[in-house]
DNA sequence: CCGCAGAGTTAAGCCTGCTTAACTCAAAAT
DNA sequence: ATTTTGAGTTAAGCAGGCTTAACTCTGCGG
C-alpha cells in the first residue's frame, strides 16, 4: 500500500537521467563534456549544472574536478546506455505499434524512459521486435488492430462498444477534442 | 531540447495523483475522506496531507475546509478516474501482454500511471483489448509470440539475435541475473 | 608577465513535498 | 458544564532542483 512512496528512491530522477544523457551524448559528439556545454543542452543556468554534477558524483555516476570535464563513471554509463536504450524502444513502441505522431511519441517517452523497470524493458523490445517484424502472425495482426480501432474510433453507439465490452475506459482517457463518439460503461476497480 | 523540462509541468506530480486517487477511494468506500484516513492509507504524516491538500485545493482539485473532510471537485474527480484507469490499464498490459509477473507489473504501472498521455493510453487501450480478444488474428499472434520470446531467452549465440537483428538493445536493459545469455551488438541513436 | 574574458563556482533564495513538535479545536465522556 | 482526547493545524526544518548574482579561477592576447 505504499509502493507508489518509491517513486522517490529510483536509482535515478527524471533530472539526473537527463543530465547522464547529455554528458554521454556530448561526449560521443565532442570528445568531453564541459558545464556550459551540458547547460546549453538541458537549458539550464550553469549553477545548476554544478549542483546536479555535484550530486552526481557522490552518487558515483560521474567523474569531476574543479573546473575540469565532466565524464561518465562505468556505472554512469551503464545507466545512461540504459535509459537511451529505453527511450529509444518506447518511441519506436508508441510510434509504430500505437500510432501515436511522432512528437506525442518523444514526449512521452522522455516522461517514462527512467521509470520502466528493466524486465518490462526487455519485453517491450521484444513486442515491439516482433510486432514491427515480417512474421506473418505480426503482419496478421497489424492488419487486424487497424481495423479494430475503426471500429472502436467509429462512433459505435449505446454501451455497445465492442472493444472494451461494458467495462470500455476509453472515456476516461477522452480530451475534449476526441476522435468520435463511442462507447459507455463506468470505470471501476482499484488496486 | 527541453521537452523533458516539461516534466514539473505535467498537471499531476506523481504525489497529487496518489493524493486524489486515495480521496476517490474512501469516498467511494466510507462515503467520505479524512486527513487521517488519506494519512494512513498514503502512509505518510496528517501534517502532509494537510498541506498537499491545500495545495490541491489551489489548483481546484478538492473542497476542503479547516477541520472538515476533504471531496473531490468535478476536475479532481476526472483526473482520479483517469488516473485509475491508465493504472488498470497499464497493469493488464504488463501482465497480460508483456507477460510480467502481477507485482512488478503493478510497480511499473504506478510509477508512469500519471505520465502517460491520453492519446497513448486510449491506444494502450485498444492494443490491450485487441491482443487479449479472441480474435483469430490475437490468438494466433500471441502463440507466435511465445516462441519469439524463447528464441529470445534461449540463448542465442553471437551478433544474430533474430529478434533485434543487429540493434539489439537487449543488455541494455540485462541485469545481473537475467534470463540467459542470447544476442549482441551495441546500442546507438539519440534523439 | 599581466590582464581580461569567459568558464566555473559559491551563496542565497524559491518551490515542492515530506518530517516532527507543538499547538488548536470539536465533540464525546463525565 | 467541564474536561479530556484525538483529529486537524501551524511552524520549522530538510532535501532536491532549479534560479540569479556575485565571486574566482584558467588561460589566451598582447
Amino acid at each position: 500500500m505504499e509502493t507508489w512512496k518509491r517513486f522517490h528512491e529510483k536509482e535515478l530522477t527524471h533530472s539526473m537521467a537527463h543530465y547522464l544523457q547529455a554528458v554521454a551524448s556530448l561526449t560521443r559528439e565532442r570528445g568531453d563534456a564541459t558545464v556550459s556545454d551540458i547547460a546549453d543542452r538541458l537549458g539550464v543556468s550553469k549553477a545548476g549544472v554544478t549542483s546536479m554534477i555535484r550530486s552526481l558524483r557522490t552518487r558515483g555516476l560521474v567523474r569531476h574536478e574543479r573546473y575540469g570535464g565532466v565524464e561518465l563513471t562505468e556505472e554512469g554509463r551503464r545507466l545512461a546506455t540504459r535509459t537511451e536504450a529505453s527511450r529509444d524502444v518506447l518511441t519506436q513502441f508508441f510510434t509504430d505499434i500505437l500510432g501515436l505522431p511522432p512528437d506525442a511519441a518523444a514526449e512521452d517517452a522522455c516522461m517514462i524512459e527512467h521509470l520502466v523497470s528493466p524486465a518490462s524493458m526487455t519485453q517491450f523490445l521484444r513486442l515491439t521486435a516482433m510486432l514491427r517484424s515480417a512474421h506473418p502472425a505480426a503482419e496478421r495482426f497489424r492488419e487486424a488492430f487497424r481495423e479494430y480501432q475503426r471500429q472502436c474510433a467509429g462512433g459505435v453507439a449505446g454501451a455497445e462498444c465492442p472493444v472494451c465490452k461494458g467495462r470500455c475506459l476509453k472515456e476516461a482517457f477522452a480530451e475534449l477534442e476526441d476522435v468520435a463518439g463511442g462507447s459507455a460503461a463506468a470505470p471501476g476497480a482499484r488496486s
